[in-house]
DNA sequence: CTGAAAGCGCTAACAA
DNA sequence: TTGTTAGCGCTTTCAG
């Protein structure tokens, strides 16, 4: 029973009446055949529907693959959704496969995931976490593969990093409502599964009111995921805590929407009371009754960066170790 | 310079004074060695941090790699996400990997994705669309993959099939609204990249309606992605024509959130003057000032059988060709 | 319970 | 321009 299914380089050799290496060397469009011979080879590869064997390619060049390991927070994270999508779509067309993983901010879920794609042999990595475990840093250390680090910029990468910095698009907002001049702020934000660094945007922000001679009043941190719900609850909480509070900082887009739908059933006025701001840049953002003051990260332009390196390292092209990626502040109707 | 850079079976045998063979069983937890003999392996294994070649593996065993396709309209749609990251984590639980693609609703993106998967030799594959490409289906047939065909039932499945009836969906909003005393209605989708099977939500919607007495009256298909803003423009455009309706049921959550928007906006009573209804259940729809009447697609348990159904095909055991998936309709406070 | 031999389909290296 | 040889690291098969 050891028939083989589908034709190899073998029969396409056999039927063109040439040598495997030949018709090797034709489908990797190299050199080093006639015209003559290419049409031939290429005839039959069509004829018999040749279906080349990656597996046995990949393993028979040891360390050349072609799979790249892309791992994310959450695919069901919008943003990261688009990150992973523009990723591969643009290594498909370069050539490279796509294996995905998700460790929702546990280092050790990445851990284990790269462990079993190192096993694959992968021509590549890309995470998007900040943290690593000491084994990922050994494994990859031994893979001895291309590594990008996405998201979250990383001034000393571990080979390449492209991303944009959280403490800044905080900072940027904090600097924006103080202009705006609201006095008493707050942040809701959310902890679990976040991945997005929100503390980070905190910090900037809170950085940014201490530079214009205020402090950040209060914060809600809930120990939930970053969504609709906990953007109302966290803003009813931190309100009653605080009512007094004239603008609030949310975790993301979501929350600040959640934010927003509370102040609706509330009444409270927004931004005349309170300011609300978010941060991601969300479709829903623009177009919501009143459009949301937001950062937009242009995920888009992030993945294809990413992937791009990568491709570029692989192939031995020079390239920038630290690529920043601008993020920026749309002001709309809520601050 | 042809240097290994990681240890191999070879090295662990030799270190472990045993044959390859023995080193192999004990790794995949057959049987046919000693207590003794097992621990001496894996207490090298663990020494020597053996990383096995799952390349070499796959390829060695033509037509059994763990290697699974998947392959959905988008990955930034957060319905599909949600059943990739099921499909995902419960495969690699069981210990297989996945290679993720997106055709965005182009049979020859499904094909193209499809073509380079079957170079790797994949286990199974899962697909999303209901309409395949002859190639798309020969190429199937040729590779003699399992396949589950999601999302939209196939009651004659190539292989599989998990997932709901859209138009069923859309009957049960349907008799939903004639039961809430509606008379003229209407339906805002959108024609590109929806994946999500609208236009048999919308028949399924209109045949109840006939079944009422009714019928419906407008339907603005706009040819645009499915999102806020097309919910926004797509109701004010219906709106223009058809001042007079007094529902509207849309694409999904989205879109039907950008119609309350468009209502909120326009200071029109929701639902005293204009019932509002859409499908998918985001999260967002149960919070937003008034909780969305919509449709909840259980995805979770979708991605779950999907994977499941594949793994359990794989290991030969008895499976159900067709496996319907529940969906459950929410009544809110906007319809 | 353990081992030796063969081979999966391809490509690198060397010949011709 | 083309062909030959060897081997990637593992598993299957068969023999101890």
């Amino acid at each position: 029973m050891t028939k083989k299914t589908t034709a190899g380089l073998e029969e396409i050799a056999r039927a063109a009446g040439v040598s495997k290496m030949t018709v090797s060397r034709v489908l990797r469009g190299g050199t080093g055949f006639s015209e003559e011979t290419r049409d031939k080879v290429l005839r039959e590869v069509d004829r018999l529907r040749y279906v080349p064997n990656r597996l046995a390619a990949a393993f028979g060049t040891t360390g050349a693959s072609t799979l790249v390991g892309v791992c994310v927070p959450r695919l069901t994270s919008r943003l990261f959704a688009e990150v992973l999508e523009t990723i591969d779509h643009t290594l498909s067309r370069l050539g490279y496969q796509t294996m995905i993983g998700s460790h929702d901010q546990k280092p050790e879920a990445e851990e284990e995931w790269l462990k079993s794609l190192v096993s694959w042999r992968p021509a590549g990595v890309i995470l998007s976490s900040r943290e690593h475990s000491r084994a990922t840093l050994e494994l990859l250390q031994s893979a001895a593969v291309p590594v990008v680090e996405i998201w979250d910029l990383n001034t000393r990468p571990i080979d390449l990093s492209v991303g944009f910095s959280h403490g800044d698009c905080g900072f940027e907002m904090g600097r924006f409502l103080v202009g705006r001049g609201r006095q008493r702020m707050g942040f809701v934000g959310a902890l679990a599964g976040a991945g997005t660094q929100g503390h980070a945007r905190r910090e900037g922000f809170a950085r940014a009111l201490a530079e214009g001679g205020l402090r950040l009043e209060e914060s809600e941190i809930l120990h939930d995921r970053p969504g609709f719900y906990a953007g109302y609850y966290g803003t009813e909480t931190i309100l009653s805590r605080r009512p007094d509070l004239d603008a609030l900082y949310f975790h993301d887009d979501e929350m600040a929407i959640g934010g927003l739908a509370y102040c609706a059933a509330k009444g409270i006025n927004v931004p005349g009371r309170l300011a609300i701001a978010g941060w991601g840049g969300m479709e829903a953002a623009s177009i919501l009754p009143k459009r949301l003051t937001t950062t937009v990260v242009p995920t888009i332009n992030l993945g294809k960066s990413a992937a791009e390196l990568l491709v570029a390292r692989l192939r031995g092209e020079p390239c920038a170790d630290v690529t920043l990626i601008a993020t920026r502040l749309v002001p709309g109707a809520t601050a």
